[in-house]
DNA sequence: TCTGGGGTCCTAGGACCC
DNA sequence: TCTGGGGTCCTAGGACCC
């Protein structure tokens, strides 16, 4: 593959930030969003705090101010209040983050068209063509553009990073947080990179990174001198060949303009475990309303699903799924009720359950001739079939 | 007071077909 | 009666990401 220039933009404390547009008086003061429901404030305060806040959820979101009291996104509301009881708390709006997803997108694409969707706050931007032959200098002032047209389009900050594949720019867009651009050509892989650890890599998560450390394995420079047999005997063919790519900063994925979604799903934890059998009816009441909810979503994206699956948490967080193809897709409620009421006969009920869920896979557009044998024409008889 | 909700991808075994 | 080597689809679980 030739050399290319590609980008990862990523926005800064996202949800948070949008938030502090609506209520400015909150800036510079440790914000986080998290929770379903809006908690009413005490008396004479505009705003609650972690420490008003009692249920089951986490953060989505916390301003650097927030972080500096240990606080993180996915830490449970309770335990971050812990932490930092007077952090300001704020439920997530989503539709609003939605608004300024597509405003800062769009403001990409009018100077490099070339987007990869990673979700709400972050991008990938092929940049290679924009920046021709006119290396690292152009590839700035690039940065520098997309900041500003960000900043213009939402009143929001982003950090980016530049360097020859997806890999290396995703963990280049962390390594200056907040506001910053950081471009990293190949030759500097082993300065740049090697000295982190390991678990910057998009790709090692905690279980990866806990048996790369009982290896002794710490930084990245490690991980991309150990011994390959090692790695493999830990790790398994494919993902050993991986890990070794990675930590060379090796990636060949192309920036993808476009995606079909290949699932849709509705879940949702309980304020407190429901009894399988105390709780029927309330169950029964959710777990239909789950299956129309997502009948809702597969209308409005125009698809039909095949594959009916339920999920099930039991209150000591083990969690089970059950799938369940059906004969033709299936957009109907009704239908998606009663595969995933199936699945559910299939599961055992010996214990109160925490969360519920619904998923449909198996895509298709309606309309779509799906490739199935029976659509396939009947071939010669050959030689190499059986008598 | 532990641990949200929406996704993707991979693995592995079994059924079934050629 | 025994022996193969693909391939695809289905299912369950798990790692990981935002």
């Amino acid at each position: 593959m030739p050399d290319r220039y590609i980008a990862h933009l990523d926005m800064d404390a996202f949800y948070a930030s949008v938030e502090l547009l609506r209520y400015p008086q909150l800036r510079g003061q440790p914000l986080v969003i998290g929770g379903r429901r809006r908690i009413a404030p005490p008396a004479g305060q505009a705003f609650a705090r972690l420490r008003d806040y009692t249920g089951r959820g986490v953060i989505t979101t916390a301003t650097y101010e927030a972080r500096a009291y240990g606080v993180h996104s996915g830490m449970g509301l309770m335990k971050a209040a812990k932490l930092a009881p007077d952090t300001w708390l704020l439920p997530a709006d989503f539709e609003q983050y939605r608004r300024y997803s597509r405003m800062f997108k769009e403001a990409v694409r009018t100077i490099a068209p070339l987007v990869e969707d990673r979700g709400i706050d972050e991008i990938y931007i092929d940049l290679t063509e924009l920046i021709g032959d006119d290396g690292w200098g152009r590839a700035r002032e690039v940065a520098l553009q997309l900041q500003t047209a960000v900043r213009e389009a939402t009143g929001l900050s982003c950090s980016l990073g530049i360097t020859p594949n997806k890999l290396l720019s995703k963990i280049a867009s962390e390594l200056d947080k907040p506001g910053g651009i950081t471009l990293i050509a190949q030759e500097d892989i082993e300065e740049r990179i090697w000295p982190l650890a390991a678990r910057k890599i998009n790709g090692i998560g905690p279980k990866a990174n806990a048996k790369l450390q009982a290896l002794g394995i710490n930084t990245i420079g490690e991980l991309a001198t150990a011994d390959a047999a090692l790695l493999v005997k830990h790790f398994g063919k494919n993902y050993a060949a991986w890990l070794a790519d990675a930590a060379h900063g090796r990636d060949e994925r192309v920036v993808k303009i476009h995606s079909e979604p290949k699932s849709i799903s509705r879940e949702t934890t309980f304020e407190d475990d429901l009894h399988p059998v105390r709780d029927r009816e309330r169950l029964s009441q959710i777990f239909t309303d789950l299956c129309m909810r997502v009948a809702d979503d597969l209308k409005r994206k125009g698809v039909l699903g095949k594959t009916i699956g339920l999920k099930l948490r039991y209150d000591n967080f083990k969690t089970v799924t059950r799938d369940r193809t059906i004969e033709a897709p299936t957009g109907d409620a009704k239908v998606i009720r009663r595969a995933a009421g199936e699945c559910l006969k299939r599961v055992p009920l010996d214990r109160r359950i925490r969360l519920l869920g619904v998923r449909v896979g198996a895509l298709s557009k309606p309309g779509a001739v799906v490739a199935q044998k029976a659509t396939m024409p009947p071939r010669e008889p050959s030689l190499f079939d059986d008598a």
